[in-house]
DNA sequence: GTTTCTGCAAAACCTTTGCAGCTAG
DNA sequence: CTAGCTGCAAAGGTTTTGCAGAAAC
């Protein structure tokens, strides 16, 4: 159920609302808490709306997705092409990270095995300075 | 709900069939097609046993798990460390890419700016050379 | 016989959808 | 007024959990 194309946008308190407390949230968020949010900025918005504003917000590419370890889908205003967020895990701090180089990576890849490369996704998940202690990596495929 | 630590593992038919299904499917799959393939395997199961066995496996380090898109969990039987997936996104075929080099993209990106990588997470979505379509005028459907 | 595993059904989540009512233009 | 937006509540799908019975050892 995405906008049926050739209507009209009206402009509403809560679309307003959804974007200026994305805006105030500097990590990648779930749908939840950008719901609480908007509310603790006194916008009343029910949990459909929030949902449907996401939406239209990531088909327009206003929003970057990523889905958390529980498979719950995160988002977080666009900032720039080919950015990518290294993540604490202690405190969730997150920092953008420039990944033209990745999707040349892809590219070099795919076009080796005959593929076209449409899409991809990187998380980088990590320790930041306040939070380093040694530990091993742990890598996971996708 | 993992398994408690200090109890003994039993093996059973259920556990073996799920393991064996997962060898006979090549690409990442939900729990619901594991399912299928071990049932059609003639061997019954419930979902909740497989879901169990496939987070067993996942925190073994036995399959790796990604995220579709709807979030759903999928699963397959782990290859290699820091081998990624290339999946074709309209038959979801996939292939192996090798990703050494992300890891070490990601380490360089993390340590400029004081982080430590702990974990990543790469997922690539293509057309594999059977649905490659050329853009432009012109091009025609078979 | 004891301990672990299994399976059903119910619950818990996250997200989408139907529909009546509200509201911006 | 009319088209579009909102919110509730219900439905949809995936994954987890409680518990009695079955199975392994």
């Amino acid at each position: 159920m995405s906008r049926p194309r050739g209507t009209k946008v009206r402009s509403t308190r809560q679309a307003a609302a959804v974007v200026a407390a994305m805006s105030g949230l500097p990590a990648f968020c779930g749908a939840r808490q950008i719901r609480d949010a908007v509310r603790s900025a006194d916008v009343q918005v029910g949990a459909a709306t929030v949902y449907r504003h996401l939406r239209v917000l990531a088909e327009q590419g206003s929003v970057d997705t990523i889905r958390g370890e529980g498979g719950e889908a995160l988002y977080r205003l666009r900032r720039a092409a080919f950015t990518y967020y290294l993540t604490c895990r202690d405190c969730e701090r997150s920092i953008e990270v420039d990944g033209r180089e990745i999707w040349d990576w892809g590219q070099r890849a795919a076009s080796r095995a005959g593929f076209t490369l449409t899409g991809h996704t990187v998380a980088l998940r990590g320790l930041c300075p306040a939070h380093v202690v040694p530990a091993g990596p742990g890598a996971s495929g996708g």
